[in-house]
DNA sequence: GAATAAATTGTTTTT
DNA sequence: CAATTTATTC
């Protein structure tokens, strides 16, 4: 019970309020994973079974994250139900859903399949693709389920206007060819959960009683589907704890509706209501910063998030070229940091699209710095592992058409478009599913030759299915990848198809992880474990990386030096919001914008491109409107070596910079490298902060030590990654050769090695150095790797060093 | 009819 | 610029 010393008043207030309802303001860094962490002990301690706890989160890396440290502050948090709302009521409906018709083994579609399926109702409906795009009629389904409105209540809704008659039609037949195949949307997977209790008063009980301390995080995010779901589930005990901060209500596109929070009094009378506003985690610049974009905002509850945190540096402004040399300049930082002690763990790369991460990307390649990439193009989505797993969810699920249609034809059997269309009719008319039709193939008159084809691939399934019934998923995928000779399809001499086969392996040792892992090893499992993890998991837990992700999978996470690249109009924020006639959109690219400036601990730097290629031709974008709501005092622009523009490297020059400069000053400790080095006051700030043994705020007063906390302690797990792309892929993008010439106030010192010696690289290990040419201040060394080939790195960024 | 080559089109964010 | 849709060859 003395961790509860490590508490501030409210968050202390907060994890000992066990029973009845409770709602949790939690700005960004108060804490709040520590509170929660903090009170599932301590229901536990008070002699709740951990049996009846869940907390539930949004993505896998939260549950994650909070699995573990539930598990470290208690022996029996393992036992804890801590999982995404997906993974839950997909838990639950593997044991219930047959009430609602369905079969245990369902099938879960992700977007492709679902857009699949949806082309096809389109198509069946006699609609053209143009007047009723795919993209966007699944949107609309997708709307309505959120919204718990089934096909027949939207089509009373919507009655008398044609178009929408018309795509209520396509959401019923869309529903009815679901059921048909015994698969389920992702928003099914909530709504059908929400109508599961709904309509069965004695399953509703049974879970009421299985849970009776639900807690709910970032419920700001909720959409109405999840709402109901949490109203179901805590209906009974009311001991129900959400905890959510509005300004960080960032899935509104998804259907999350901030009203969920802000009338949790009203549906829950008698709640307590506690307000986290104390951040620990933040210099003060930064908050300030936060809060001065965050207040703009029309629709928010009133609240000011404070700190007692140091003021720290000030937040750095990069002016890149383009954005080769925005990712150069990040490299730099980093490699910089890294120098002076820093781990790569304590950086991150924030962007707003999935599609910035590339030069990002390339130039962290070429600087030999880690990363690790979180939900970029993921692993599931590849082309060769979506066959693969189209295969397993076949054989998992005979009546999964979508999954059948998809791996018919691959490896090529000569069944066309045209042999398929004829399939389906027969189904169609047959009332069958289209493995059914299959089987019988030859009873299909004008299939002619490609009949024997159809039914061999029919019982190929069959027999693989017999297969799996015997044996693991591991041996099932290997005896498919043997039978379809897969892997020879896929190569074909570019570096391309080399990567795939790596993606294939990996997918091997996914499933070879899992029979170790996972308690229960079926295929069915496994699919699902699949189907709601977008990333695989990390099998170097360990390694020391730095972080790319987009600004919504950065929401929870923490870092003591974030970027936040692209920080410009019409990236960010985005084109789509500064078209929209609605100030909402505009609202929450402003709270996203306030998710990123808090994750960092100690520095932030906003970077943005003078010129940018888009598509196919080149913009200009104007720094981004966030930008212009950031105290100038907060600021400081910086050139491509991290000093502040038009400052002498003396750091006596007056005005704003330098009086950021002496307040820095008194707000740390003093610089030990003080005269060794002639380096920039900024720079030898921010190095020192990068660098410290400890990484905690110095508080300036005596405050919640705790909380400030190691950060060794509160350092978020990276839960996982994409190994591949740690890799760093094969071939190809190693030998692009940095920004060209650009020169250093202070030249890189000679590499310590000549052609001939033996250098050793953090990822390739240790290779033979060919040739060592002087580009610009720094050196371009190439490697020769036994086992990576030949690689070219700058010398001023790639730690190489003599083996 | 199937396989391949050419043309076109579109980019948020996640489970 | 990549991924999907449409046109062309086999």
């Amino acid at each position: 019970m003395n961790y509860l010393d490590e508490l501030n008043p409210a968050q202390r207030e907060a994890a000992m309020h066990l029973e009845g309802p409770l709602l949790i303001f939690a700005g960004a860094g108060s804490g709040k994973t520590r509170v929660l962490t903090y009170r599932v002990a301590r229901l536990i301690e008070t002699g709740v079974d951990p049996y009846h706890i869940i907390a539930i989160t949004f993505t896998n890396k939260a549950a994650r994250e909070m699995r573990e440290r539930i598990s470290a502050k208690t022996s029996l948090g393992e036992q804890v139900w801590v999982s995404t709302f997906h993974a839950a009521c997909t838990r639950i409906l593997r044991r219930e859903i047959e009430y609602l018709g369905y079969k245990t083994g369902f099938s879960i579609y992700d977007t492709a399949d679902t857009l699949r399926l949806i082309k096809e109702c389109i198509k069946e409906q006699n609609l053209s693709d143009t007047n009723y795009p795919p993209r966007y009629v699944a949107q609309v389904i997708s709307a309505q389920k959120n919204e718990l409105i089934s096909p027949a209540e939207y089509e009373r809704m919507v009655a008398g206007s044609f178009r929408e008659s018309n795509i209520a039609d396509v959401y019923a037949l869309y529903q009815k060819r679901l059921k048909n195949s015994n698969a389920l949307d992702f928003d099914d997977i909530i709504f059908k959960t929400a109508e599961l209790f709904a309509q069965h008063e004695h399953i509703r009980e049974k879970y009421q009683n299985r849970f009776r301390y639900v807690m709910v995080d970032e419920y700001q995010d909720t959409n109405h589907a999840q709402y109901e779901l949490v109203r179901h589930l805590s209906g009974y005990a009311q001991n129900l704890c959400v905890v959510g901060d509005d300004d960080q209500s960032i899935y509104g596109w998804r259907g999350a509706d901030i009203k969920n929070i802000l009338r949790f009094e009203k549906d829950y009378p008698g709640a307590k209501v506690i307000k986290l506003e104390q951040n620990y985690r933040s210099t003060s610049t930064i908050l300030d910063a936060a809060n001065a974009v965050i207040i703009h905002n029309e629709e928010r509850t009133a609240k000011r998030l404070w700190t007692e945190n140091a003021r720290g540096g000030p937040i750095r402004i990069y002016t890149a070229r383009d954005e080769r040399d925005e990712g150069y300049f990040v490299a730099q930082m980093i490699a910089r940091g890294i120098r002076e002690g820093a781990r790569y763990s304590d950086f991150a790369v924030l962007y707003r699209t999935n599609a910035q991460s590339r030069a990002v990307e390339d130039q962290f390649v070429t600087g030999g710095i880690p990363y690790r990439i979180f939900s970029g193009v993921r692993f599931y989505e590849h082309m060769e592992i979506k066959d693969m797993l189209a295969y397993l969810k076949a054989i998992n699920n005979p009546a999964d058409d979508i999954s059948h249609l998809r791996v018919i034809n691959v490896p090529k059997r000569g069944i066309g478009s045209a042999s398929i269309a004829k399939i389906q009719a027969f189904a169609a008319e047959n009332e069958l599913t289209f493995s059914q039709a299959l089987a019988r193939a030859s009873e299909i008159h004008d299939l002619g030759k490609k009949a024997a084809p159809a039914k061999q691939f029919a019982e190929y399934l069959d027999e693989c299915a017999a297969f799996s019934a015997e044996n693991s998923v591991l041996a099932l995928i290997e005896k498919i990848l043997h039978d379809t000779d897969y892997i020879r399809t896929i190569q074909d001499g570019t570096p391309e198809g080399a990567e795939r086969e790596q993606n294939l392996k990996e997918l091997l040792a996914k499933a070879r992880a899992f029979e170790n892992e996972s308690d229960d090893t079926s295929l069915g499992k496994f699919l699902e474990d699949v189907a709601l993890v977008a990333d695989v998991d990390n099998y170097d837990e360990n390694a020391d990386a730095a972080a790319l992700m987009t600004l919504h999978s950065a929401k929870g996470l923490e870092f003591n030096v974030v970027f936040m690249v692209g920080f410009e109009e019409y990236i960010f924020p985005t084109s789509r919001s500064i078209d929209a006639q609605t100030p909402s959109e505009m609202e929450e690219e402003r709270r996203l914008c306030y998710v990123g400036f808090t994750r960092a601990r100690r520095i932030l730097y906003l970077t943005h491109a003078i010129s940018r290629r888009r598509f196919d031709h080149i913009a200009r974008n104007k720094t981004s409107r966030f930008l212009d709501d950031v105290p100038a005092t907060c600021i400081t622009s910086v050139n491509m070596y991290g000093e502040a523009r038009n400052v002498k490297a003396s750091g006596a020059s007056p005005g704003m910079h330098g009086r950021a400069v002496r307040r820095q000053a008194d707000d740390q400790p003093p610089n030990p490298h003080k005269g060794t080095r002639p380096l920039d006051p900024f720079r030898e700030t921010s190095l020192r902060e990068v660098s410290g043994k400890s990484w905690s705020i110095a508080p300036r007063e005596s405050g919640h030590r705790g909380a400030a906390g190691s950060a060794s302690a509160e350092k978020p797990r990276e839960a996982r990654s994409f190994k591949k792309s740690f890799e760093g892929g094969a071939g190809g993008t190693f030998s692009k050769v940095p920004p060209a010439k650009k020169t250093f106030s202070t030249k890189v010192a000679p590499p310590d090695f000549s052609a001939g010696d033996n250098v050793k690289h953090i990822k390739y290990g240790v290779g033979k150095v060919l040739e060592i040419t002087p580009a610009g201040a720094d050196y371009e060394v190439t490697v020769q790797f036994p086992g990576a080939g030949q690689k070219k790195f700058m010398s001023g960024l790639a730690r190489l060093v003599r083996a």
